[in-house]
DNA sequence: CGTCCTATTGAAATTCTTCAACACTCGTGG
DNA sequence: CCACGAGTGTTGAAGAATTTCAATAGGACG
């Protein structure tokens, strides 16, 4: 039931041999997301977990005025739940078609106690946020709003394909966010991130289409202007 | 000899029997860091990691041009290293007076197969420093700068005394940080520090002596301040 | 007592936001 | 088929929050 499921490989499912991934498989179910779809909310209780299997899921913050902050963007074969809290601290919206493969909580306890290895896949990809997470403090607490721009540009553009190869300096892709989304992302409002990116067009490191069509002719040009 | 460290009851020694705890005592071994003692570099090699046992370790970031940014405080019990990479994501600085159980790379790697409890600890750890950095990132991409402030000095508070009990709504310590590091965290400048330092003091929330101890009389009414 | 470091305060400068107008895209219904 | 409208994006000008520059104050320590 698996075999097609891209986040077999890099995924937490990868630890597990064939005659598991199938008794495992008889508790999951696939679902698709519409743009938009909230499919977990901040102080919710957890009932289950989520393999990102094709799309992007934003992790969003509110306070209570209503300023809102993403804090974290799953791509493919991203994790998404907290396993040691009851509680999410995040909201999980769909910020593109999505699909994404659900498992009840129970299940991935059993499965943690039977197989190590997804323990440790989990806690990789729990660091691997972390680091993420510490990088975008820097760029929000440090950065200007030409270098967020860049490395947010840079950032989706290294994550949005799974199968992109590293050696590839250029690229094209479809924007998963809006403006107000980056804005979101960034700290920064809409008409700040709109000026930011007409200025990278005009330094020639973007080419803009349908204004979510992007081509970045030099990735590491552009990697260069979000800062190191 | 372990039994004095104050790691022992939140931390992950706390998953270890006497006689793992005895057997494990072998490969650690305690230091005292002086105030600005820096114990591990960004793009290091991780050797071993530390259990922290007073005092207050920063993590910080740096971008080449020397802007620096605080990503990360560390409060006995905690654990300072990345178990799932071989190299450090951060810098890891007494931000005062510390001591620390450091341990080598190798024991812990057999301490987590040993006890599978370790595993978890660590894992719920790091989701817990994944939780705050989540919160960091909606303050400092979204929180104005007084909002800011009064939600460091909370969350300081909060941590800053690892015996302290939930019911108690006033507090005084020692600021773990200067202004100007404090800024490092929060993404401002040492002077907007200061002047949000002095206008949390004219509203009443905040008493200052030496300029770094504090006394906050109403908790709650600080944490109101930092937004929800 | 002077020196160094940290912190505070003021005034000018800058970045980013806010407010406002307009353009573009896309789907719906007349 | 075209017009309309809603959502999204761009651009300009004025305003605000924070930074920068500058001067002063307070402590700690030799």
């Amino acid at each position: 039931v698996c075999q097609s499921c891209e986040a077999r490989h890099r995924g937490i499912c990868g630890a597990l041999d064939e005659s598991q991934l199938l008794e495992f498989s008889r508790y999951t179910h696939q679902r698709a997301l519409t743009k938009s779809t909230e499919f977990l909310r901040e102080d919710d209780r957890i009932e289950h977990f989520a393999n990102v299997m094709s799309g992007v899921i934003k992790l969003t913050k509110l306070l209570d005025d209503g300023r809102e902050q993403i804090v974290g963007l799953q791509f493919a074969p991203d994790f998404v739940g907290e396993i040691s809290s009851d509680e999410s601290s995040v909201t999980a919206i769909a910020a593109t078609q999505a699909s994404v493969c659900a498992i009840p909580k129970s299940a991935i306890t059993r499965l943690i106690d039977a197989s190590p290895d997804v323990g440790r896949r989990l806690y990789r990809q729990s660091q691997r946020e972390l680091e993420d997470a510490r990088a975008w403090l820097l760029a929000l607490g440090r950065k200007t709003a030409i270098e967020k721009v860049a490395s947010l540009l840079h950032y989706i553009a290294l994550n949005i394909d799974p199968t992109r190869s590293d050696e590839e300096t250029e690229i094209t892709f479809e924007l998963p966010l809006t403006r107000s989304e980056m804005a979101d992302f960034l700290g920064l409002t809409t008409e700040t991130v709109s000026r930011q990116m007409t200025k990278l067009r005009g330094l020639g490191l973007l080419e803009i289409q349908n204004s979510r069509t992007v081509f970045v002719p030099d990735l590491d040009a552009l990697s260069e202007v979000g800062g190191s």
